[in-house]
DNA sequence: CGCCTCTTTGATAAAAGTCAATCAGGGTGG
DNA sequence: CCACCCTGATTGACTTTTATCAAAGAGGCG
């Protein structure tokens, strides 16, 4: 886990590529430069190291540059309950806020690279700026139904509608980032899909295997491209997000 | 839906029983004194009504003052998903944050009375107050976190993990309100518990008379009473949050 | 008292998990 | 450069869990 500061301009949020999605998601031209105050810092994590794992000090939220990662619980027996992948531009750290320390840990699935955006900044630094803290609401709000709607997805859903769901969110999350919605490489194992999706992994394969037999998708190992997006629309109920 | 402003000091968060559950947690005795200028109006709902649905304009969070409430999410066709209990002391409406519109619907289980907090007076008064900033923020994030811990008890407990999970959830928050954790009357049909927990109506109710068979809780009807608590957690795995 | 809703219980079917045996790819060291 | 190994993926056979369908019972309220 390598920190880096941010000195150049071209590496603030005011300049960053990612700006309509990440933090400064819905806030005017003006507004993202106040937000270049708060983002002093980036951190380089490899693959399969932890940003921050269970027990460490909350000290701030990440926006994710690039790479991917994932975030999860881990219950007293040593169980995993994987809560989210998360692709460029989207916030890590957020159910932090109700603690003093993490009660989950965010791992990289590959090489990635982390914005910064310390607490302590944030409590000095908004006090003057309204529309940061309504910005943060936001974005914890929305966290807040993401995980709704993954409870909706685990509760309501039956395997097939899961796997379906899973493919169709990954695919316009990238086409959301500029890259192609039609072909893409999942960046994570049959084992994680199975334990975000309450399934198990064989389960998924499985599930894979037939869209492929249906001719929905063509798959070979992770590189997953969709062919019959409204059959899966179908198959998924309504509810793709 | 009635409103009635909120007048007599005595029904101030200052003065409120609820206080050091409630909005006010973890707050000090003088800052939550800064909070009885954001809470100047209470709401009552009767049983079955809404406090708010789908499309309706975000105004407020609410805290439940008395009465239960549910939380549910609704898809395009019509699938419903129970996200939350709601007893009171406890915050309803934060997933309201990241969207104008709420996407989620509040319904009153019994006759119920919710206190008000605008949205518009957090964004007026708050600047000046940093501490209710963070207050805010922990709120949301221990919001994040419940949800969390709900997409784990979907996505990794079997269904009798699930119910003895809920039974020892709702003894446990009960017995922090100052109720008994051993005996309580459920607000909610088997049907509510099963869609909350994923599972049919049917599963709910012979988990339930299975339960009481092995002598871990007396059940009747809607009138609950855990004889064997540690087998119950036993059950549970070990998260009973 | 009777109706209506909620709950319980049983019989059966469907969905998903478990166990186990290959199979494929990628990386490493000879 | 190639063979081998190790991890991850696929596929099959079988079991367990949970849902579905159906019928009967209990309570509450007009």
């Amino acid at each position: 886990m390598k920190r880096i500061p941010i000195t150049r301009d071209s590496d603030r949020c005011s300049a960053c590529i990612l700006s309509d999605i990440c933090l400064p998601i819905g806030m005017s031209r003006q507004d993202v430069a106040l937000l270049d105050e708060f983002v002093q810092e980036r951190v380089r994590i490899s693959k399969g190291k932890v940003l921050f794992g269970l027990g460490d000090t909350v000290e701030a939220i990440y926006g994710l540059r690039s790479g991917a990662m994932k975030t999860q619980l881990q219950d007293a027996g040593g169980q995993v309950q994987i809560t989210g992948f998360v692709l460029p531009g989207e916030i890590i750290g957020m159910d932090g806020m109700g603690n003093t320390t993490h009660v989950s840990q965010a791992v990289a699935l590959e090489d990635s690279e982390v914005c910064v955006v310390r607490v302590e900044d944030i409590d000095q630094i908004s006090p003057s700026l309204p529309v940061l803290q309504q910005q943060f609401r936001r974005l914890m709000g929305m966290e807040i139904n993401r995980s709704h709607q993954m409870v909706m997805t685990l509760g309501t859903l039956r395997s097939e509608q899961r796997v379906a769901t899973f493919l169709l969110n990954i695919s316009s999350r990238l086409a959301t980032l500029g890259y192609s919605s039609r072909n893409f490489i999942l960046r994570m194992s049959r084992e994680e899909i199975g334990n975000y999706l309450g399934l198990t992994l064989e389960t998924v394969s499985r599930l894979f295997s037939r869209f492929a037999r249906e001719n929905l998708i063509y798959i070979k190992q992770r590189d997953v491209t969709i062919l019959d997006k409204e059959a899966l629309q179908e198959l998924a109920g309504v509810s793709c997000d």
